[in-house]
This record gives structure tokens, C-alpha cells and sequence, in this order.
DNA sequence: CTGTTAGCGCATTCAG
DNA sequence: CTGAATGCGCTAACAG
């Protein structure tokens, strides 16, 4: 049988009420009553069903936090900024990975609506279908309802009025830090890796470098525009398949670091020399970016931070904080350079 | 108000107990109350309280998983594998981040038990003090007596006949395997970084080291050992430790990938190359393993694979099935050479 | 097929 | 200061 209150109360000879109190530490207890208590509660190896306080309270202490990829650097560093936080006060984080999968995203959602999550914080990508967004919004909604926020990591609200929260990353404006960079390096002939089709930070982040490009007076050839999913591997094929294409090119923009280490493997594969004969560029500055040889030039986004933040608006009722964009900065390492002459 | 299988209840005009039999699904229910159920539900947006439901089964759904940081590849990669494996199983992860502190480590744990884990992973590595392993037992006899199995990842059981099942990995043979590839190119000046000082791992893999060494009838020079954090910016201070130090040698056997990375790292600006000059091995074979330059030779460990492993163990409820170590392999890339003559 | 009852483990009234 | 009683939301027995 299960050890419970009621059983520490008889071995201490008391009233389960005294245990809660004692448990509790909020209410009166007579010293010597208090040690009896403790005692049996260290004998019966006793551990309070936070199921049952739960049920009082309609609070759970949990935190839920979906992302696409647990072992993806890119969640793995906001995950780590989550728990860091959460741990700080004492929250559980039920960590939930939905392989990018809306199905899978909804179905974790719904599963920490019945854990009475007190917040949920939703990491990375969404798809731009209204279906999509309606259901979103609709959770959001329901969390509301259960006094439990919403917010949203690196993506946008659903709907202009949905209820939720976001800590915005700024992938437009990164994207086109990184494009502008090689710009300035000369280059005129720049491909783009971009990542998973249909999904918000795709288009952002392609976006920006569209609108850089165009804002140059530099027409974008689409057959320098390949798409890849975010993943280290697609980078590699996706490199493979602009140097297939007999295309030109001297730089190549990948979505993400994951995708641009991937690059630099089929170039160097290939013997095209980074950053003498191709500069490449990625964005989110992973830690394993400054490992790559040559050092990758990237976009810094405070990832670690973002997971802060997204923590204190899962916890706060109100966010009275106006959701200003975090920085982002360039960080130039070694694989550009201006194109050959 | 909160809306309860009541609510639901009385807005289809049924019983409590209907609304339960529709939900679960469990027990015949007429096509036409099923459809008012389903409506009603619909309607007021309802979800079931897990914790309600909890308490009637004194088991959660839940799995949780303890590691030393999320934000590091090889727990990454591991809890990648975990959330893998109960994501199909429609089970909850609980992922915690300990920081590799004891104390926190055995708070998490604490919470688990409250929360009526189904089983707790443990990944990572151990101090080897007893009090640590007395109440690692402890715990595992509470978990077990609240019919939870405990699973240890890639370390030793806390005592001969802990109540906790485990998925070893084999850090020693792993080890051994490293030094041996050294040795077997011709190197005899060999320098180990170990990882954090008096833990399992760090323990297991620097005697792997020495135990080569020594077979090889080597004799361990002590300046050439030098400690880490298992921390990739260790392994850079390490390096340059090793490089100031003055003590010649000719490679370096890191206790693991990442500080294998930041001993790279550390020789690229000093300009000594690798493996020309210096050879390095790690271990573990995490994913930025492969993009280092040169290509990182180590030992990989199956770390998806034992995240498998440690979910249906968390579930099972007798592990039929003995620790077999899972393989190792070493992966042999650019970073190791034949001394220079 | 459906409703009624009881109780899971706990914290909180309200009485002593 | 302490105990008895109540109910959180749900499901499993037991009756209809």
C-alpha cells in the first residue's frame, strides 16, 4: 500500500490535518508534535502526491515547454535558457518534442492542458495555414481559460488578437544582416539555403534576403534558391545540388548554422576552398559555430535569453513587458571573404 | 469557473458518469447521448484533469528524465532517443537539468516521486562519495516502492543491489580503444584531459587511459594528465595548460568530444597543427563531432540508442532483459596521424 | 445502456 | 494548538 498522510498520522499518533501543517510549515505546531511528525515521516520514506495537491490547488508547478527537436542545438540552447530558468524557481519543466509535426504539437498541448500546465512555451517553426493557426489560437484560448499563458518562441501570434505571448527573434532582420554582410563583401551572385518549406521562419528569414538582395539592385536568381529543412544533413545535399546545377555562384546564405555546417562538408568534399572560392553565412551562432572550419560567419540570437524570457512570461499573469524584439548581432569569423576577383 | 466533467455533465444533461464512459471510450454508451457528450465537450471546450485521474491510478503518464545540461550534445543526444521513444508511447517526458549538483539532482528527484513518475532516467555521471550513493539507493527504493523503476544511464549502480536497473555505457573500453589507436600510430607522449574530477565518468575513462598506457608498458607521465569539466571551454584552457607546461607530447586522448573541440580550438591558434603536430581522439562521437577540422577521430557511443533503452526500461516493470553494454565503435577522421619522426 | 455512490490523497474550513 | 469534516475532479462498482 501506498504511504500517505493518513498513514504518517497514525504512526505519529496525530491528526492527518497535523501532518499537512507540519508538511506545510504554514500554521502553528507544537515543537515536540512537529518532531514526532518528522520522524515518521522520515521512517515511512513518506513523499506527498502532488496529483492530490494539484487537485486542490488547479496549479501543477509544471512548466510545458514543446520545441520541434530536443537535440537540435538551436532548442537545445533555448531549452537550456528554460530550464535554467524554471529550475531557478523551482518549476518542473516537461520538455516535449514534436519532430515539427503539427499534429504531434497539438496532441503534447492538449496532453499539458490536462497536466494544468501554469504555462506553455511553444519553441521554433509554425506553418502559415489558417487550420493551422485557428487551432492554435483556439489552445490558446483554452490555456487562457485555465489562467495559463501562452508564449511563443521565434514565431508569431496566430492571430492578431490570439492569447498568447510572444518573445519575437528577428529572423527577417537577421537575414538580412547576413545578406548585407556579403554584400558588402562585393558578392552579387548569392544562393540561399532555405529551410522547411511553408514555415514561418523559412519565409522570414528567405524573406530577408530577397528584400536585401532587391534593396541592392541584385535580381534573384531562383535557381540559387534551394531548400533544405533545418537539419545539418539537408544542408550538405542542398550544396550538393547548387554546385550540381552548373549555376555560378560565390556565396551561399543558409537558413540556419545546422544547414551552413553541412555546406562547408559537401565543399570541402568537394575541394571548393571556404571562403576563397565560396563564403558562406548562417544564422543563430550555435556553439558548434565557432568550431567549424573555417570559423562560421552567422547571426547571433540570444537563444539562451529567449528561454529566460519565455519562462517569466509563463509565469507572469500579465505580461506587462511590451514584447520588444531581443538583439541579434553579426558575428563575422572565418568563412567569408570577398569574392575572387 | 473551471469546467468539469459536471459542467460537461449537465450541459448534455447526462450523468457525470456518462460523460466518463463517452471520454475514455471504456464501456457502451448510445450512439445519440455519445454525439450530446461529444457536443457538449465541444462546446465548453473541455479537458480532462490529469491530476484527478492520476489520483484514482497512482501513475501519471509521466517519465522523468534527469541530466546533468540540456544544452550539451551528449545529453542532448540521449534525451533525443528518450523523448524519441515515449513520444511514441504517448508518454510525457520530464526533463530536468541538474547542473550535475548532487543537491539539485536529488531535489528533481524528489519532485518525480511527488509528481508519481512511472520511472525516472538518470543520465550522466556520479560522485563516488558514499553519502551521494546511499541516497541514490534511497531514492531508488522509494521509487521502486511507489512501483517506479529507476534508470541509470551511463553509470554504475549506486551499490551492489540497488533498487535500479541500468544502461551502461562503456567508458573504460571506450577508453582503451582511444589510447589504443594513439599507441597503435606510434604516439608514446600521450596527454589525457579528463573530464570533471571525481565522477564515474571522468573516472571510468581516465583509467581506460592509464591502464593502456600501462599495458603497453608506457609509463603515465602525471604532468600530461590534466583535469576539465567535460565542458568544451575546458578543454581549451586544458590544451593551453599542456602547451605552457612545457612537457612535450605528441597527442592528446580528451574525455571527451567537446573538450576534444576546444583543445582543437586552443591548437588552432597556436598554431600547432593537428594532426601533423599533435593528434587528438575523443569520445562520445556527438554530431558536431564530425564538422570539426580536422574531422575529430573518437569513440562513439550508441547515446540515441540507450535512450531507447532507458525508456522501456522506465516502463517495464521486471527488466527481463540483462544490461548488455550497448557497442562502441571508434570512428577514425582527420585528427590523429603518426607522430612526426 | 445509464445513474448513484464512494473514495483516491490532500488542504482547509470550522470546532474544540 | 489540534481534530473532524468537507470537497477538489474523476472513475469504478454497484444498482437499476
Amino acid at each position: 500500500m501506498a504511504v500517505t498522510l493518513a498513514t504518517v498520522a497514525a504512526r505519529a499518533g496525530v491528526s492527518p490535518a497535523t501532518v499537512s501543517r507540519v508538511l506545510n510549515n504554514n500554521y502553528p505546531v507544537a515543537a515536540a508534535t512537529r518532531r514526532r511528525v518528522e520522524k515518521a515521516v522520515r521512517e515511512l520514506d513518506y513523499v506527498v502526491n502532488a496529483h492530490a495537491r494539484a487537485l486542490l490547488h488547479a496549479r501543477s508547478g509544471i512548466i510545458g515547454l514543446v520545441l520541434n527537436e530536443i537535440s537540435d542545438p538551436f532548442f537545445g540552447t533555448i531549452a537550456g535558457g528554460v530550464h535554467a530558468a524554471a529550475g531557478a524557481l523551482h518549476r518542473l519543466v516537461v520538455t516535449c518534442s514534436s519532430s515539427g509535426d503539427p499534429e504531434q504539437e497539438f496532441a503534447y498541448i492538449e496532453m499539458l492542458r490536462r497536466q494544468r500546465a501554469d504555462g506553455v512555451i511553444l519553441v521554433g517553426s509554425a506553418p502559415l495555414d489558417t487550420a493551422y493557426r485557428k487551432q492554435l489560437a483556439a489552445h490558446g484560448r483554452g490555456l487562457r481559460s485555465q489562467q495559463a499563458p501562452l508564449v511563443l518562441v521565434g514565431r508569431p501570434l496566430p492571430s492578431r488578437h490570439a492569447a498568447a505571448v510572444t518573445v519575437p527573434l528577428d529572423h527577417e532582420e537577421s537575414a538580412r544582416d547576413a545578406t548585407a554582410h556579403l554584400i558588402s563583401l562585393g558578392h552579387r551572385r548569392i544562393a540561399h539555403i532555405a529551410g522547411t518549406p511553408g514555415r514561418t521562419i523559412s519565409l522570414d528569414r528567405e524573406k530577408g534576403y530577397r528584400d536585401t538582395l532587391a534593396a541592392a539592385g541584385i535580381p534573384v536568381d531562383e535557381r540559387l534558391v534551394v531548400s533544405g529543412d533545418f537539419g545539418r544533413e539537408s544542408g550538405r545535399i542542398a550544396a550538393r545540388a547548387l554546385l550540381d546545377s552548373g549555376v555560378d555562384f560565390t556565396a551561399v546564405f543558409a537558413g540556419n548554422d545546422l544547414m551552413a555546417a553541412g555546406a562547408l562538408a559537401t565543399f570541402r568534399e568537394a575541394g571548393v576552398v571556404v571562403p576563397d572560392e565560396v563564403s558562406v553565412v548562417g544564422i543563430d551562432d550555435i556553439p558548434l559555430s565557432s568550431d567549424l572550419a573555417p570559423g562560421l560567419t552567422t547571426v547571433r540570437l540570444p537563444l539562451t535569453e529567449a528561454g529566460h524570457r519565455a519562462v517569466s512570461l509563463a509565469l507572469a499573469p500579465e505580461p506587462s513587458v511590451r514584447p520588444a524584439a531581443l538583439g541579434h548581432e553579426l558575428i563575422v569569423r572565418a568563412s567569408t571573404a570577398p569574392p575572387r576577383p
